[in-house]
DNA sequence: TGTCATCCGTACACCAGCGTATGGAATGGG
DNA sequence: CCCATTCCATACGCTGGTGTACGGATGACA
């Protein structure tokens, strides 16, 4: 039995919404993109805002523990998982879009808005904790907090052209300037 | 003559951009809240792509100068410059939220995004000049810049709360460093 | 083998948004 | 006053997307 579970169909949902917004999570789309006709997907969710809403559990659930999780596995001091994180993040390239696109999308709807400042919160407070250990300020500690965060979306974001450098390595110097 | 000029539809247009996006800018909707009907509208433009181009014209032109003047007319060091710039930046809220929508655009499409990577370079250039002019280390100044971009745009995108500040005095501590 | 739950296919109603066609109104120049 | 230019209103066709209705297939299990 199921052929096309729920999870099939959030799955492409995701994977749509981080190629084109949610705009382009289409049902007919998707459907096709799973080799059935949309018939099922009515069946399971009645509703296109179901699947909306779904997917962004999904994606609130998955996101929040995956990374830190990652990072804290391989243990070591602050600064050597901020080296992990600063490395394993990148890898993540799947999952920057889906979190541009949410980033987007909650700028127009507030439920949304509601789920990214619970995970952004989550992640900040993680990066703070991090920084803490080797920043005995705390004016120190949140500001670095809140440049590598930013870098992090920047980094993806900025369009910007660095004469005579790459873009990575110009986060390189970011990074090691907050481990200093 | 000229009741509702080619310029009205792309200030409309523009308006309609910011707060929900490309496929936000609707012509019949653009002509509602002109107070007029898409008759005219065809007449100028032809096209909803032609209006699309145009607009991002007109924000490249812009955008491009504005800050960079505003910022300039006022003199001073660096320092003060940089102090003016953090200052004068948040005032222009309108803006941002065009050049949010701008971003995200770029990410799906690339005649958007080699304008975008136009604008962000000069952008980039003036921080990069203004940087410099303290920082006698080349990727200091290098590394400051893409900081000073990235927490600018950060500080708009990023949900998360910071417990016992706000987000302005956040980033204002950030600014600190950066002209340390 | 029969039956029930689960899922899919197909056809259709419906709406929103783009673009077209065409006649008409206002406005400034001669 | 007349005419050309510029802009607007209205009505329509078309496409692409959501949601509905319902019959059919398929598999688990008794």
């Amino acid at each position: 039995m199921a052929r096309t579970p729920r999870g099939k169909w959030i799955e492409e949902g995701l994977r749509a919404l981080a190629e084109g917004g949610p705009q382009a999570v289409r049902v007919e789309a998707l459907a096709q993109a799973l080799g059935v006709t949309k018939g099922g997907f009515y069946w399971h969710f009645g509703d296109r805002d179901t699947l909306l809403r779904e997917m962004l559990d999904t994606w609130e659930e998955e996101v929040t523990a995956e990374v830190i999780e990652r990072v804290e596995s391989g243990g070591g001091d602050a600064r050597t998982r901020l080296l992990r994180l600063a490395d394993v993040v990148p890898g993540l390239t799947t999952d920057i879009h889906t979190d541009l696109a949410v980033r987007d999308w909650a700028r127009r709807d507030e439920a949304v808005a509601r789920r990214l400042r619970r995970v952004d919160t989550r992640r900040m407070d993680y990066l703070r904790a991090l920084f803490s250990e080797f920043c005995p300020d705390e004016e120190e500690a949140e500001a670095r907090s809140m440049i590598a965060f930013s870098v992090w979306i920047g980094g993806h974001l900025i369009a910007a052209e660095h004469p005579g450098r790459d873009r990575e390595e110009v986060e390189r110097l970011v990074w090691e300037r907050l481990r200093a």
